[in-house]
RNA sequence: GGCGGGUUGCCCGAGUGGCCAAUGGGAGCGGACUGUAAAUCCGUCGGCUUAGCCUACGAAGGUUCGAAUCCUUCACCCGCCA
């Protein structure tokens, strides 16, 4: 069992760590239950909670006993963010969000057949064992054993406490109820090692302060660093906004070119955080990127690694696929339409029934943009293009020779945004 | 409680009766260059049935031929004094 410390912090995973050498040889003693948690604050995980798998895989690839947590009781309660109090969200909300987070995360952590020696994930939600507690209890066994100096001190809330935004006595809690899973998985798992963001830490060494106090027992912490971009933009956000783990919200299509379109500097700072591929192999790579930018092997290695990872490898196949359909050099008409079908199904496409609209009119319905001034605006700037050809006319309408195999247009909007037109009736739904 | 200042387009921020859909910067978008990168340069950047029209400068009303600009009331924010 090579150290999985080791590997954590050659690939930059550790930002923060409790007492390490403590932490390295509890784990050399024997398999651990380790735990993170999962608040559900929307319908899906983003690329975002990514980094968390990787951690979560790298200690489950050393034996360990991985536990994930979904937030069904701390996602009804909100963890203070920087800037403002959040919203809070219906019950029956959470609890959809809840289910459909629970199903999303078990590809991550799927023991294959042939690995037998992985330990498969134990699933819980904190809702099983915070909802009982009755406020007496909660004020009594929990609340008594937190200073609330130390609370104030805690970054998530004294950043909050200095703003203007000021901080409810419900998300000034929440450190509470985290503190109290790790607890509660401590007792029901021996879980002793939780894992998290950098933002999180606050939350961890709560835990790890109660599970001391009640338990009298040593746990442990991990963190990861904060995911940037050398432009200094969030990471995670494209034009269209989050980009989702859900392929019903951001196709794996868009996920593979989220990826492909990396900057070169950030590629080279990510793949280590991502890849599961050996040192050298990754040292190989980014030393390719160097003589060989054009190639995007950084990139490539990115896209398909975690397009496999998060939708499989049939829908890395297609991705690719795609890709290389609409950004290939070969001529449109050339493409089979099921290749070109697949290709623009992947990238988004509309179907028009009856009468043909302008061009000016698909690039809106399509998405492409999001008025028809916008449409004619692109025109007018050159960057609208149908079946690769630039448009000079947004009232223009396709005509027959437009239609490639298959009844298909190929409109495209700038360099990168593809969309597909289908003629005919809508495919059976 | 008193006095004063503010609220402008995605963000910052000019504009104090007509030449204002509103200077400038940032973000975004497009083009050129490239590698579906970065940087740079150029263009664009409310909507529509686009030589025109509609909606917009905190909200509502008013003055005026004409208001983001003047007046009244309301809401919120910020200073100074108590």
């Amino acid at each position: 069992m090579s150290d999985v410390i080791d590997e954590l912090h050659r690939r930059g995973l550790i930002a923060q760590s409790t007492d390490e050498d403590a932490l390295r040889k509890h784990l050399a003693e024997g398999p651990v239950a380790y735990y993170a948690g999962f608040d559900p604050t929307a319908q899906s995980l983003h690329v975002g909670h990514l980094l968390q798998f990787m951690v979560l895989r790298a200690l489950q690839r050393a034996g360990h006993q991985p536990v994930v947590l979904v937030g069904g009781a701390t996602g009804l309660i909100g963890d203070p963010r920087p800037s403002a109090e959040r919203q809070l969200n219906d019950r029956s909300t959470v609890a959809e969000w809840v289910s459909r987070i629970r199903e999303q995360v078990a590809p991550f952590l799927e023991v294959p057949a042939e690995q037998d020696g992985f330990k498969g994930p134990i699933y819980v939600d904190n809702l099983e064992w915070t909802a009982p507690i009755s406020a007496i209890d909660f004020l009594r066994d929990i609340g008594k054993h937190f200073r609330v100096s130390q609370m104030l001190a805690k970054e998530a809330v004294s950043a909050r406490l200095n703003s203007e935004a000021g901080i409810s006595y419900t998300e000034f809690s929440y450190q509470i109820l985290q503190a109290n899973d790790f607890r509660e998985l401590f007792r029901r798992h021996g879980v002793t090692l939780q894992t998290g963001g950098s933002d999180q830490w606050g939350n961890l060494t709560a835990g790890i302060d109660l599970v001391r106090r009640t338990e009298s027992a040593r746990v442990h912490a991990l963190s990861t660093p904060l995911v940037t971009k050398s432009d200094g933009t969030k990471f995670g956000k494209t034009e269209g906004g989050a980009v989702w783990l859900d392929p019903t919200l951001t196709s794996p299509y868009a996920f593979f070119q989220f990826w492909l379109n990396a900057d070169d500097a950030d590629a080279r700072t990510w793949l280590p955080f991502y890849s599961e591929r050996p040192a050298e192999e990754i040292e190989a790579l980014v030393a390719e990127s160097y003589e060989r930018p054009a190639a995007r092997v950084v990139q490539r290695a990115l896209a398909e690694e975690l397009t496999r990872l998060v939708h499989g490898e049939d829908e890395l196949r297609q991705a690719e696929a795609a890709g290389r359909a609409l950004f290939g050099r070969e001529d449109l008409s050339a493409l089979g339409p099921q290749t070109l079908g697949a290709a623009l199904g992947e990238a988004g496409s509309v179907t028009v029934e009856g009468e043909v609209p302008t061009v000016a009119q698909l690039l809106q319905q399509t998405g492409l943009v999001s008025s028809l001034s916008e449409a004619r605006r692109t025109v007018k700037e050159g960057g609208a293009y149908l079946n690769n050809e630039r448009v000079t006319d947004p009232e223009a309408v396709p005509g027959e020779d437009a239609w490639l195999p298959g009844g298909w247009l190929v409109l495209r909007r700038g360099k990168r945004s593809v969309a597909g037109v289908q003629r005919g009736a809508p495919a059976a739904s």
